[in-house]
DNA sequence: AGCGTATATCGCAAATATACGATTAAAAAA
DNA sequence: TTTTTTAATCGTATATTTGCGATATACGCT
């Protein structure tokens, strides 16, 4: 080690890469896009758009819920998903920011 | 299949996706923002800062590389990278697009 | 209570990602 | 020409992701 390899990754760093890891499949980027037109989905509206198995999207609402970027609220024998706003635009930022600090963009 | 389940998923999404996916790395996103303090960089100066093995931070500018994010000159026995402007500015406005169609952001 | 509906989770398989050391290749330096 | 330096690639191990069908759970309805 020559001079001084930093031990673990910047916290912003680690954060905006979490939130592109959930943002890094394009059936996530589509159910986004989805919840944000309809204001609100039950599994199986999106089930019907995504040309995936109701397991399958149900994993991927998962990961969406894991990083925050969406909520699930029960209402009866349905989940109820809609956008988190909050932490939609702390992801705008997160990005925003990296990409307003480059000389390029 | 009840209605209109699409085939496939949408080529700015999946274009999106795959951004998102090179910047789903901590390490990847600082090799990023070292290019663009730095201007450019060699492979070894990379490997000083990141906590990394030279063969592993090898891999992550190879996947910046498949999309486009950034460019790697050989020089002598050395490779020197930079951002490459034109992707980033493209990969900048995926993400602007989409925040900025969210009616949150 | 029993039945149908909706969704999460389990179990599994295949593919991909992450990390490393060792090796290779190419150029510079000795 | 041999040695050193630099970086890509190979081989390997492990972990994670992606996808599906089957199952479990929870609710509403009859």
């Amino acid at each position: 080690m020559a001079i001084a390899k930093i031990d673990i990754f910047h916290t912003t760093d680690q954060e905006l890469a979490d939130i592109a890891k959930a943002m890094a499949h394009p059936a996530r980027v589509q159910i986004l896009r989805v919840l944000n037109d309809k204001d609100q989905c039950i599994v199986g509206d999106l089930v019907d758009l995504l040309p995936l198995s109701q397991s399958t999207v149900s994993q991927h609402l998962k990961e969406l819920k894991r990083v925050g970027l969406i909520r699930g609220e029960i209402d009866g024998p349905r989940t109820c998903y809609c956008l988190n706003e909050r932490v939609m635009e702390k992801a705008k930022t997160a990005f925003t920011s990296l990409f307003s600090s480059m000389k390029c963009c």
